[in-house]
DNA sequence: ACCTGAACACCGTTCAAGT
DNA sequence: ACCTGAACACCGTTCAAGT
């Protein structure tokens, strides 16, 4: 019966009298991505399958691999739009580097998702840009290698970051001194950043004062 | 047929005279792990389920539950294990770091397994404890949240390497000049360490020589 | 002490077929 | 252009029961 009706629902026609506001349940490339990120919000990385996001959109599972050949390129698409929200300005290293931290911390696991795609891909190829334009502004040795293991830096931290951050919520807190554990954590955050921005030999004798601000 | 034949292997009454020659099939919490890490090595970490583990041990899936309460913890049972190897040296920072990262890279999906089990655990306090020391005997500011971040630089480098190691081995590589990619990424991690291991304001106002020793 | 057998509630993916 | 239905080859986990 509940079948039926569904049958009923879907079968309208696909002709001309089929105008915009007649469609409902079909779906574009954009949709899907779009519906999959929201559920990676609610539900994690771990639990975020393809039957869930098919669920979701009312769809049959075999439905998303019109829209996408596999669950690693869907998963790619969500990478790819994390890191495309990363803001293009002319800003210094670390407030490039925490933008790129930040957009990370937007969605659940978005740290632990670029990570896993980066490796085969130019996903996240912005960010390194930006922080070796960040890096170059600022005169620093070495800028392209080090935009690579600044990049590396943020990502192993956020995604460590986020995972104790999901941990403590509703895990076993059996530490007692665990409330500052993220603001500690921030200050390692901007240590790593500060150390590696800037270091080395070259350029300025004078170590600390740089920024004519104020 | 088969499971007849299996049957009668295994009804060898477990009784006094079961001696060791004649136990064959029969694994302990150790003997599970160490099939564990080797099927880890072959398969990776993706393709790592409890169902090869056990198919590998000629035994059923739900006998391992009898050596571990999941899976999660079977895995955090092997990062322990990959971090346990790291040799405890009075080294330099540099050294500490790389025999961190050697260690991670002992077993296929090292960096990646101990990553995603770091959060929850104490695993790889070892390899914290290591660096800080390290950092301590060479004066630098701030050792303990310096130890952090290396930590973090040290396993999000080490994942983004072994990844892309295992995507340009039988994966699609385009690019023509992927050749010294690894070569390239050694030199990030060089540069990464250093950068990290000393840096700031405190201490002899000389920027690049401290070092009493000798 | 350690394991089997069977079941439960899931997975990703393919493909012919429908509209 | 986008989706269904059905199937295939898998998952992790539980639990009574066996030896």
């Amino acid at each position: 019966m509940s079948f039926l009706n569904t049958v009923h629902l879907n079968s309208v026609h696909y002709t001309e009298w089929m105008t915009p506001e007649y469609n409902s349940t079909r779906h574009d490339r954009e949709g899907v991505a779009r519906a999959a990120l929201a559920l990676l919000d609610e539900v994690g990385l771990a639990d975020l399958s393809m039957r869930r996001i098919a669920g979701r959109l009312d769809v049959q599972p075999s439905a998303l691999y019109w829209h996408f050949s596999s669950k690693q390129e869907l998963l790619a698409d969500l990478a790819d739009r994390i890191t495309a929200s990363i803001p293009r300005a002319d800003a210094d290293v670390p407030t490039v580097a925490r933008s790129i931290r930040d957009a990370l911390f937007t969605h659940r696991d978005g740290a632990e998702l670029v990570l896993s795609t980066y490796a085969l891909g130019l996903g996240s190829a912005t960010a390194q840009a930006a922080l070796e334009d960040a890096l170059r502004r600022s005169g620093a040795a070495d800028p392209a290698q080090r935009a690579v293991a600044l990049l590396h830096f943020i990502l192993g931290h956020a995604t460590l970051v986020q995972q104790r951050m999901h941990a403590d919520s509703h895990g076993a807190m059996e530490n007692g001194g665990t409330l500052d554990v993220t603001a500690g954590l921030d200050r390692v955050f901007d240590l790593g950043i500060r150390a590696l921005a800037d270091s080395g030999e070259p350029l300025s004798a004078a170590p600390t004062l740089r920024r004519d601000r104020a």
